[in-house]
This record gives C-alpha cells, sequence and structure tokens, in this order.
DNA sequence: TTCTAATTTAAGGTTGGCGTAAGGTCGCCT
DNA sequence: AGGCGACCTTACGCCAACCTTAAATTAGAA
C-alpha cells in the first residue's frame, strides 16, 4: 500500500510511440491513474479538471512550448513538473533560468531513471512534512486544536491530555456519527480495550469539562444512551 | 562577474582519469577554486579546511563508500552535494532514501549535463531568492537565531549547540504543534534513532535553560504528557 | 598529543494523568 | 409509580513518564 502509486500523473508528450511508452512505464511500476495529452490545450485542461500530482512535459510540443506550458499551468497550480528534453536542445533554459520546473530528463533515457526522478520529485513534494494538517475546528463555544492539544473557550486554554487527545480525535473524525464506546476505547486503549466503559465515562466528563460552558448540559459531545456518543457537527 | 564561479568545487572520484576529466570541464567553463580528492578521508579533511560550496562525490571509493562519506560531512556541514553513480547500480539509494543528496548523475555522463546540474544546484543553493532564509523569531522573553544559532536573552547570548540547533528547528518548524518524542529524535539523531529518549530529555533541559526565564516552568517549550513537546506559536 | 566543549549515560527524584471505586442521577420499561 | 440498568460525578492513590543533576565519554580544535 503504497500512497506514492496513487498519485496522479500527466503526461504531455506529442509522439504518440514516446508517450505510450512512458505510460507502460508507469503502469508496470504500479502506477494506474495516468492521464496523457498530445497538446499543450488538452494538457492544460486535464490540470484543471483532474488536477494531477506531476506533470511529465515534453519541451517541443505542437502547439506552444513546454515553457509556455508550464507558465500557464503555473497561474493556477503549483504541482510539480518533470520536463524531457532533446540533449543539448534547452538544457541551458531549463536549468539556468529558475522556471519553476523540479527536473529534467534529457532524451533518450532509460526507464529507471524517469522513474526514479518521478518517485524523488514525489516524494519530496508530497512528503508527510508538508501534506495536509488537521484543521482548527469551532465546536459550540469553543475552538479545538487538536495538533496544539489545546481548546480555547471563554479567553481560557485548556490543555488536553494524551487520552482526552486520542478520544476527540476519534470523534472528530466521525463527528455527526454515533461513536461507539467499543470504538473510542479502542481509539484510546488499543485492541485490548475490556474493562474500560467507566474509565471511559471518567475522560468523557473531562473532555466535557473543557469544551462545554455547561459540562453537565452537555451540548458538543452528546450522549447517545446505549448506542455511544457523538460530537456534533458544526459547518 | 558571475559570483557562481567564484565557489569552491569539491571531486572526490577515485579513478585519475576522470577525476581530471571534470576538472578539466570545469575550468573549461570558468570554475577555477577546485579541490580534488582520491578518498573520503582526504575529502573530509578538505572539506574541514576549506569548506566548500559544492561536492560532487563518486559513490563507489576505496576506503568508504559514498553514502558514508556523505553521512560523515553532513555532521558538520550541510553543504549541496552531486553524486555519481554507476548506471542501475546504487539508484534506488539515491533516490529513495532521502540521503540529503542534492542530484545524481549517471555514469557515462555529457560533461555539459554535469556542468548544468552543478550550476543548477549552486543557484537553488546560494542565489539570494531561493535561499528561504529561516527567521529570528521571538520566544517569550528571548529572541531566537536559528542561522546563527545563537538566543539572545536578558542581555546575555546563548550560543546553540548543534544538537540544541536541530531540536529547536524542528520545534520551530512545528511551533503550536505537538512534535513527539519520536520526531524529535528523528530530527536529531536520523532514522535509526532508538534509545535517545533520556539523551532527548537532557538536550530539552539545555534548551530551556537557554530560552525560558525560569528552565522548570517553561513557558515556551512546554511538555505535553503522553504525547511529545511543543513551541508556544507567537505570532 | 592535550585540552575543551558537546554529548551521552546513569541514577535518583518528582508529579500529574490515569484508573478505580463508590455513591448518585436519570431515563426507560412494565 | 416504581424498579432497574445505563450513565454521571467525585475523590483519591499509584506509578509511568518526565525531570534533574552529575559524572563519564566522545568529538573537535589547537
Amino acid at each position: 500500500m503504497d500512497a506514492i502509486k496513487n498519485r496522479k500523473i500527466l503526461i504531455v508528450e506529442d509522439e504518440p510511440e514516446i508517450r505510450v511508452m512512458i505510460e507502460g512505464f508507469l503502469r508496470k511500476e504500479g502506477f494506474y491513474r495516468i492521464y496523457s495529452a498530445a497538446d499543450s490545450e488538452t494538457a492544460l485542461a486535464i490540470c484543471r479538471s483532474d488536477k494531477p500530482d506531476i506533470a511529465i512535459l515534453d519541451v517541443m510540443l505542437p502547439d506552444m512550448d513546454g515553457f509556455a506550458l508550464l507558465t500557464s499551468i503555473r497561474q493556477f497550480s503549483g504541482m510539480p513538473v518533470l520536463f524531457l528534453s532533446a540533449r543539448g536542445e534547452d538544457e541551458d533554459r531549463l536549468l539556468g533560468l529558475g522556471l519553476g520546473a523540479d527536473d529534467y530528463i534529457v532524451k533518450p533515457f532509460l526507464p529507471r531513471e524517469l522513474i526514479l526522478r518521478l518517485i524523488a520529485i514525489l516524494k519530496r513534494a508530497y512528503s508527510p512534512a508538508s501534506s495536509e494538517r488537521l484543521p482548527v475546528f469551532n465546536l459550540g463555544v469553543c475552538r479545538v486544536d487538536l495538533e496544539g492539544a489545546t481548546v480555547y473557550r471563554a479567553d481560557e486554554e485548556y490543555p488536553l491530555t494524551a487520552k482526552e487527545h486520542a478520544l476527540l480525535l476519534k470523534l472528530y473524525e466521525n463527528r455527526g456519527r454515533i461513536v461507539t464506546s467499543d470504538a473510542l476505547c479502542q481509539a484510546a486503549w488499543g485492541d485490548d480495550s475490556y474493562g474500560y466503559e467507566n474509565t471511559l465515562m471518567v475522560h468523557v466528563r473531562r473532555i466535557r469539562e473543557k469544551i462545554e460552558a455547561d459540562p453537565s448540559k452537555p451540548q458538543c459531545l452528546q450522549t447517545v444512551r446505549g448506542l455511544g456518543y457523538k460530537l456534533i457537527a458544526k459547518e
């Protein structure tokens, strides 16, 4: 289960032979969301509609050269780009001018090199460091920052403990839905969670003291008798 | 007057023929501060004494392989590195593991490609535009300059050591968020970080002695029991 | 080499989150 | 209405996680 292989890849190349060849390499490597275009116009349309994760651009295209295409793409997207260029041809422009390309490969190239550079770019661009984070969300009268493990309410800050954090995260991931006590115990104590029902109640109480205006009349973290708990979804 | 051509370049290559060839290319291109070494030991010595701006490393060396050499260099310098590798040989390691190499070239290569990639790296690493400088930031009662590795507090200067710097950088990059002990260990000691928990605590203590008014009552670098540490975000 | 500073190891001390338990309250069902 | 089971509420003691210090080790510089 490699997340990299789930990335959407766009190939822009006018020579059908090379295009099909690249598609073949990628499929053999395990990539399966492959788009291809033979001209800039089609390429741009695909970029807008399907939002690929990376583009492989040939420098020479019939209607617009690869640099112009990149400039157009950069109007609305910062997606990583890998250029294909003929030996010597535009190397100066490719490397000299910082066009925003992430790498380039000189034709003819070995499949292996293309794949490796592609994977390198994808890793760099989508490493967990730069990936999406948990949002700070509103919950009734308070704001919750799960990454900072802090609840803000009425000009006060309430830090969350480890268990509170685990439980609130599970509830947040399932906000608006009922989460069974079992599921919550599992989130906080792991698979061998048995006999923690009472403990869970205590933790729920502690969370309520932080997020609710009146912990005895819960508005956000509600009990669903016989089923579990649920976090009221907001926006 | 191109500042790039003033950069100091180190070539590490055991085969004299190739080494001399590369030197020739570089001189022809206008580079003139060229160091070369045939083995890792010499290379390390040059790195320490002359502090080149970039290193071109062959993967295969007589006394130590290029990866090990890079690891050694990374102990004291973040200089950019370009690898030379035989076709297919170590490509996976080169690109797969983020070893901290900036690029690589497969042998045999054209002089033109080496020069262009070299220039690209130098521009990326040293151009004022792309040199994303680390800001000097306020942290509670003190100011922290990560580039200068110095903390200023109460008319005093506290220099940061290497580990302190690595940890504080990681924390700063994730300010406001909890950073797990694991993540911190990884930032300071690399992927094979196991058994550094205690050491981490000692370093945290040291950092606190520099940035906190009262290290025993941390305001900036807080412990989140069971989860990790976090740096309080200020603006 | 020798000296210095940085880093790691080790050992004892501290504490706050956690789990337990006991009594209370509420809602549902007959 | 009354009983029962599900859930709430509070308080307290424990102990793992964390702190603190000092001494040992390592790495770098001269």
